[in-house]
RNA sequence: GCUCAAGUGGCGGAAUUGGUAGACGCGCUGGAUUCAAAAUCCAGUUCUUUCGGGAGUGUGGGUUCGAUUCCCACCUUGAGUACCA
């Protein structure tokens, strides 16, 4: 019986379909496997050969799974919202939902005839409304959200509006915007409804803001960071600029370091944790303020811009260090803060107290919050720091309003008593204060109207800052606070809002120029030339804060606005770019590193660096250095340490119309939730997916697409003139939205109660083995992280991280084929003369054969040579006609194996239809044979280097496709496919297939196995399972056809060995091995049967093929027993002639011998 | 620039607690079968050679009895990222 795979093939799909062979069971005894792949995109094109090979590899490992005794969950469905199905629409006005409903039959139709075993009853759309009701109700949750930075979780937003009811805003330590007005219980109480949801939203982790964004025009849409590839979009390459919109977000800063920890314990590809590492950026450093020295001060705003800065500068008040710190001091308390804390903590004054606290960067001894009160015990702190302590205690008093209170050592362990009477006499006094200050607040407030005069870089601070005389400060972030006595000036990006402030009337024409001039250079071009070094002096000066030192205001656009404070400390010595400014501009360049030559370009170098010049720091190492800095910074009071992220906040809104709707309607202009039990809403019809005319996204065409609050449902619009309707929110979801949760859908993927059931997410807890590409890492891999920790959070998922071990498989690139056509043309000493024009008339279109010509000169000449002998050229102009060669490419399946063209094919073509009369000059020996030339490109259309798998399969089965793809090579790797190769593991098929077979016949012997045959399926079971578990399926693919070629040399047909091998080999040829399964008797599915055990007996062996080499080079092999001992193997191998000849007379040095594996013969 | 990954026959690739380099497959060469072709089977296939051998895993060093494997420097290619302070 012949191999026919096309049926074989059809009728064990039918069978797996009509069983159900691949359903995962809901609950078992069996340990549970979740194999995941990432759900591809329905595009149009359908499948080409290099999708799959993800899903083969996930396939194989699944199947391997259920062999070993699992209950595997290896689902697929479909991430079907996206731009191309939009755009699809706008061109042909077809619904997206139709197209994405047809593109989904093809892909369909393609997975299946691959001979996946997907768990399709728990197939997931994102498009799909019961889908996305979840979508949309997780999105709600964000929204009732906020992240506690206290207990570092996200909670629920009625925790917050208890605090704010108790204690308003000034103790709350959360992630929240940049400039939070800070309230207290009193004024929170007194806020309207609507102030009160303006407050609310500002601390969500969902939010609207008017945040700047990368707006698309070509595309009508906005942006997310990681969608922009080198300035312009990634889809469609279309430019991208920077717009000021009211877009929904995500508080992913707020997870910042939670992702970064949670990469330490997931299975996932090192290059992979790199870029999202690189994409958070964390780093470590200090903000540092410097003041200025200049004769305009400003009054009142300058408090502000003082305290403001950006909200991705988390950390703040409770930076790592100083938290880390006060932990430290917390733990290890002197003898009196021991004493006084009992007292404290017992609550004798009735107030809660804490303990080594963070107020305003400084970590204070002990503080009641509720009465603004700051207790310090002194002895801590030396004599020569009381100036600064003074100054400390002056800036908590007049900045934050809190009352400092000193007791010594001496006064608390002598009399702990009269010390506590103070502390309540004290705290009496402040209730007074406060009331007394909150007044006035209110009275300034009013009066500043809305300005905001703290934020949460001084949470916990009330200013009194307002309308007093303060000096400007420019904050900067550095990573290296311990050169800051290498500080010869300060740059400012020119758009930082100080530079009109501070620049001095003789500097203002220069400045004004170069703002002007920075302001006309686009992003892009500021990004690409970096090396040209511009500026301008402001005339303005800073004072160092450490050696009160003069130092120069420059503006520069090597400092971008967008990053950090927009300003930078020059270190000019320690920093190649402040290296290059300084030298350009002829300003100083302290040399603060010792023995460190700086003549010729800044050192960058930390490690082993030591400081230098720099007073306190002089002597010290890199990271003392840098650790002292920080603590004498944070003493003085004009810096503290901190981490500064990049990773900013995800923009959630998208003005496109194929995507989830949000459940928000707006009522007085804020937005509010639908409540989750009237989900899903719908995606509501328009007549065109366009933007509308006034510019409002394409739901602004819906005609139904309002929300009547009383009804509960979506109604038409001409209804909003009612009160109780409201306008619905007419962006829609980006399309992370729909990925970022799916992997929990699939456990329980057709529960209309719940997200999914708490049985079905306990059961199967989290993905064991996710397999996809390596293009998601700063996209998809990353808001799914985000989402699964904020709901593990919120108490719906039980594990924080969705995928413990994650592969990215290679791209598979396409192999294209060109052919050289001959340009021809009449040359007039270097130049083309077309007057002689009608010399080369006649010619027609010459191709030539790559292996008639290696370079240029030859394919001209024998293009001539050609023409010549056809008289299709005049000789006597022969010298006047030029020839080039014009490569073309072929498409591949007009191609065989050996590079061959199937000239007829091409010819007629579809897109050769010009070339149907041309001539083709092949080898002249063999007719006809006309070669192509090769190049790996990635697989496009463009390229006719396309390869489907339907041809594929339909050529050579599914079985074969699924081998070959493995075969390829590693999984991981980039790999070129070559159509060609596959005939291999074709016939590999065919000879499994005879050694079951005896001619026509299907025979199998019942004959127990031979020592040789049972060392064969040992070794393969051994090499296998190890391979599959290493996830190196080429080289087990290549461990059975060696198994095959071995037994097929021993006409092995053995029920003992066979039957075994179909196990082995039935998650890579699933097709093939049932069917023989069934041929031996077998009346169920191959597909859980367990996997053949491995037996070491029988690969023992009693003798070694010993590889005898001199001086490390191998010259010859000596088969010994496996038994003898290091002396006799010298014996026997010093004894042969072999060795004797090689060694020509010399005496060895030395005999290396390993037992069991070489001899080296030194000498 | 920085970070990461990788360089092995004509091609895809195999071999790493350091121990016979080139498994397996493609392609190629020769042979068998066939009227012929396809298919199939057999033999050969890193280079070089005076047929004894000799050289050889990007380049140059090092460690070692022995290095594709470990260390150092460099070159090349690919991926990601970029005035990130």
């Amino acid at each position: 019986m012949q191999y026919n795979h096309q049926e074989i093939e059809k009728n064990w799909q039918k069978f797996w379909a009509e069983n159900q062979t691949f359903k995962a069971e809901e609950t078992s005894d069996k340990p549970k496997y979740y194999v995941l792949d990432m759900f591809p995109y329905p595009s149009g094109a359908g499948l080409h050969v290099g999708h799959p090979l993800g899903y083969i590899a996930s396939d194989i490992y699944a199947r391997y799974k259920r062999h070993k005794g699992f209950n595997v969950l290896h689902p697929q469905g479909y991430d079907s919202f996206g731009l191309p199905a939009e755009q699809y629409a706008i061109q042909t006005g077809q619904h997206p939902a139709k197209t994405t409903e047809e593109n989904i039959k093809t892909y369909r139709r393609q997975l299946d005839q691959i001979g996946f075993s997907f768990d399709w009853s728990r197939e997931v759309r994102t498009s799909n409304p019961e889908y996305y009701k979840w979508t949309q109700w997780i999105f709600i949750q964000l929204f009732n959200s906020w992240y506690n930075k206290d207990t570092d979780k996200a909670e629920d937003i009625s925790s917050l509006e208890k605090i704010f009811i108790k204690n308003g805003n000034a103790t709350v330590n959360a992630v929240c915007d940049d400039a939070v007005k800070t309230f207290s219980s009193e004024e929170w109480k007194a806020f309207s409804t609507k102030e009160k949801e303006e407050i609310l939203l500002q601390y969500r982790l969902t939010f609207l803001s008017d945040t700047e964004v990368n707006w698309c025009p070509a595309l009508g849409t906005v942006l997310a960071n990681d969608e922009i590839v080198n300035g312009v979009s990634e889809r469609g390459s279309h430019p991208v600029i920077r717009k000021k919109m009211t877009q929904w977000s995500m508080r992913i800063s707020a997870y910042a370091q939670r992702l970064l920890d949670g990469l330490e314990k997931i299975d996932w590809p090192q290059p992979l944790k790199d870029s999202q590492t690189n994409w958070i950026g964390r780093s470590q450093g200090a903000m540092v303020s410097f003041e200025i020295l200049s004769p305009t001060l400003s009054e009142g705003k300058g408090a502000n811009t003082e305290s403001k800065t950006p909200g991705y500068m988390t950390g703040g008040t409770n930076s790592y260090l100083l938290l880390e710190k006060a932990k430290e001091m917390r733990a290890n308390p002197t003898p009196a803060e021991a004493i006084l804390w009992k007292q404290l903590k017992g609550k004798k004054t009735k107030l809660k107290f804490r303990q080594q606290h963070l107020i305003n960067d400084y970590i204070v001894d002990f503080v009641c919050l509720t009465r603004k009160l700051i207790i310090e015990v002194d002895g801590r702190i030396h004599d020569y720091q009381l100036e600064k302590d003074e100054a400390r205690t002056l800036e908590l008093e007049q900045k934050s309003g809190f009352k400092v209170i000193r007791f010594t050592n001496e006064e608390v362990i002598g009399n702990i008593d009269e010390v506590i009477l103070k502390i309540e006499k004290e705290l009496n006094n402040q209730f007074y204060n406060l009331q007394k200050l909150e007044e006035k607040i209110k009275k300034s407030q009013e009066k500043e109207n809305n300005i905001n005069i703290s934020n949460k870089e001084s949470a916990p601070t009330v200013s009194l800052s307002s309308g007093k005389k303060v000096r400007d400060r420019i904050q900067v972030f550095t990573t290296r606070p311990d050169t800051i006595y290498g500080v010869s000036f300060m740059t400012l990006a020119p758009e930082h809002e100080l530079v009109s402030k501070i620049t001095t009337d003789a500097q203002k024409a220069e400045v004004e120029a170069y703002i002007k001039a920075t302001a006309k250079r686009s992003e892009r071009d500021r990004m690409a030339d970096v090396k040209t070094i511009s500026g301008a002096f402001t005339g303005a000066y800073a004072i160092h804060p450490f050696s009160g030192e003069k130092i120069q205001i420059w503006i520069g656009d090597y400092v971008l606005a967008g990053y950090g404070t927009g300003a930078v400390m020059a270190v000019p010595c320690g920093d190649e770019r402040d290296y290059a400014f300084a030298k350009h501009f002829g300003i100083p360049i302290p040399n603060i590193f010792e023995g460190v030559d700086i003549s010729e370009q800044a050192h960058t170098d930390k490690e082993g660096t030591v400081i230098a010049n720099s007073d306190f720091l002089s002597g010290l190492k890199y990271k003392k250095a840098l650790k002292l800095a920080i603590f004498e910074m944070e003493k003085r009071g004009f810096g503290y340490g901190k981490i500064n992220y990049r990773l900013r906040d995800a923009v959630f809104s998208r003005q496109r119309y194929w995507g989830e709707p949000f459940p928000v309607y707006y009522k007085d202009g804020m937005p509010q939730m639908i409540a989750a039990k009237h989900l899903p809403i719908v995606l509501p019809e328009v007549e065109k997916y366009l933007p509308t005319e006034d510019g409002k996204p394409p739901l602004g065409n819906a005609t139904e697409w309002a929300w009547d609050s009383r009804a509960k449902k979506v109604v038409a619009n001409e209804k909003l003139k009612n009160k109780t309707v409201y306008p619905l929110e007419l962006n829609t979801m980006p399309g992370w939205a729909g990925s970022s949760w799916y992997f929990n859908r699939y456990m329980d993927a057709k529960n209309s109660e719940e997200f999914a059931s708490k049985e079905a997410l306990d059961y199967w807890q989290n993905v064991d083995l996710y397999i996809g590409g390596s293009e998601h890492a700063t996209g998809h891999l990353l808001y799914a992280r985000f989402w699964q920790k904020f709901l593990f959070d919120k108490g719906i998922v039980p594990v924080d991280e969705f995928a413990k071990k994650l592969i990215n498989q290679g791209m598979i690139l396409g192999t294209s084929a060109f052919v050289f056509k001959a340009t021809i043309f009449v040359k007039n000493g270097c130049a083309i003369d077309k007057s002689n024009d009608d010399v080369i008339e006649n010619i027609p279109t010459v191709f030539v054969s790559k292996s008639l010509f290696s370079n240029d000169d030859e394919f001209e000449t024998v293009v001539k040579n050609y023409l010549l002998d056809k008289k299709l050229l005049n000789p006597n102009f022969a010298d006047l006609v030029m020839i080039t060669k014009t490569p073309l490419h072929a498409d591949v399946s007009l191609v065989n194996a050996s590079d061959e063209l199937d000239v007829e094919g091409f010819k007629n073509h579809p897109i050769n239809k010009e070339y149907k009369d041309a001539i083709f000059i092949a080898e002249d020996l063999v007719e006809n044979v006309f070669k192509v030339s090769r190049e790996v490109e990635k697989m496009s259309k463009s390229k006719y280097n396309v390869v489907n798998p339907d041809d594929i399969v339909a050529e050579y089965g599914a079985d074969a496709l699924r081998l070959f793809e493995m075969f390829l090579g590693p999984l991981e790797q980039t790999k070129p496919w070559k159509t060609s190769g596959i005939s291999g593991v074709s016939s590999f098929l065919k000879k499994l297939w005879k050694l079951y077979f005896k001619g026509e016949k299907f025979e199998v012997s019942e004959e127990k196995a031979t020592k040789d045959e049972l060392k064969i399926l040992h070794k393969t079971i051994k090499k296998v399972e190890e391979d599959i578990e290493n996830f190196s399926f080429n080289t087990s693919v290549s461990t059975f056809m060696i198994a095959v070629n071995e037994l097929t040399a021993l006409k092995c047909n053995k029920r003992e060995i066979l039957e075994p091998l179909l196990v082995l080999l039935s998650p890579y040829a699933p097709h093939i091995t049932e069917e023989l399964w069934r041929l031996l008797g077998h009346k169920t599915s191959i597909a859980t049967v367990d996997f053949p055990v491995f037996e070491a007996k029988h690969l023992v062996e009693s003798a070694k093929n010993y590889p005898i080499s001199f001086n490390g080079k191998m010259r010859f092999t000596l088969e010994l027993p496996l038994d003898l001992s290091k002396e006799e193997i010298e014996k026997t191998v010093m004894a042969h002639e072999k060795t004797v000849a090689q060694l020509e007379g010399r005496t060895p040095k030395k005999v290396i011998i390993v037992p069991g594996k070489i001899v080296n013969i030194v000498g």
